[in-house]
DNA sequence: CTAGAATCGGAGAAGTCTCTCCGCTTGTTC
DNA sequence: GAACAAGCGGAGAGACTTCTCCGATTCTAG
């Protein structure tokens, strides 16, 4: 998907070592700095210029599509191994704490799922589906079980992980993403008199 | 304090008519499109060149300061009001609803709030500060009266609250915010299991 | 009606940013 | 180890920002 080098042009080998630094440390980058830091100090800091930086990734979008395109994979993976756990409501709950808490260990994974900054997944990325389908597959399941407030919409729980998520970015004190989810989750639940 | 004319020089007629104008049209301008409209977007939706706003507003802070800080100013007095209310859980459930409610109309005052787009309140403000304190006044009543779970502090509520904000943001579907602060008030309610 | 001061307008300075271009360097191949 | 394609570097183009400057305009006082 971002890479256009076809299997029939292997690349040079010191162009393929310097294509992995570059994205070990943008990973490195974006994570600390989030969707904000600017290409030119990503090259900066790999220690390249940026015309080397832009003949791997043509766009800035490609780079952070390419670094964190495995990390949303992995959420959807995750969510697919639970549609069919026993306790759908553990399995929701459990799963909607986790991406909390691991998109909260890197900023530029929190931009991009609250989509403040303007840089989205590429609306054409089947990506973005496949973690909405997901989710929604793992909520359903726990609202025919009774766990969750069967009044709640795939989207409106993207919203509270966004909400959650949101949160981390002011970086006040970390780990008030992971409290935040905590609140929501039992705001989640079904029942009890409002 | 954004205005730093004092009694002593009254503003000519026409200036201070061009004043009320771009106050009035930089309201609505903010409103729609947030806190990333430029300063010389809102003075030509307003008519007017750059260097006449300038002139009445020193920096794009000072304009959004002199727009939204009323809109604040309001809801810290509205929890003041509460804060004798007979019923503490109701008073401090009922603001937080409201604040979401009249913010997620405004879209820079979802910016301000949930603080995502770099533009702040000055911290020297004490408007920041009283917010804060207002806030924390009517949970720590609430809690005392066991109407909320006691593990959260001012800056959880916060949090949550800008989280409510954050989904508004997306602008998605109008009045998201206002169904996650009820999942969300719900989270916060005390006691139910975990 | 006519100074004279207050106000206006908008070009442009100075700072971002993303991305392009092309001469120079380096790896690979025979 | 020579030839040549592949890769590198970074100046700078172009598109934004926010904010400044000062000549032209408009209001108001006498």
């Amino acid at each position: 998907m971002g890479d256009d080098h076809s299997a029939a042009r292997p690349l040079r080998a010191d162009a393929r070592r310097n294509r992995e630094r570059v994205l070990q440390i943008a990973q490195e980058a974006l994570a600390s700095d989030g969707l904000t830091i600017s290409f030119d100090e990503i090259a900066r800091r790999a220690g390249f210029g940026v015309g080397t930086v832009y003949r791997h990734f043509p766009t800035k979008e490609a780079l952070v599509e390419a670094v964190l395109l495995g990390r949303i994979e992995r959420f959807v993976a995750d969510a697919r191994a639970l549609a069919t756990a026993e306790d759908a409501g553990r399995a929701f709950f459990g799963w909607f704490t986790r991406v909390v808490e691991q998109a909260s260990a890197n900023q530029a994974l929190c931009d991009m799922l609250e989509s403040g900054s303007g840089m989205t997944l590429r609306p054409g990325s089947t990506l973005a589906g496949d973690f909405a389908a997901a989710l929604g597959r793992l909520l359903v399941r726990a609202q025919r079980a009774g766990a969750v407030r069967p009044d709640l919409g795939a989207q409106d729980v993207q919203d509270l992980l966004r909400g959650c998520l949101a949160a981390e970015r002011r970086a006040r004190a970390r780990g008030s993403a992971v409290r935040m989810a905590d609140v929501v989750c039992d705001g989640m639940r079904a029942a009890k008199a409002s």
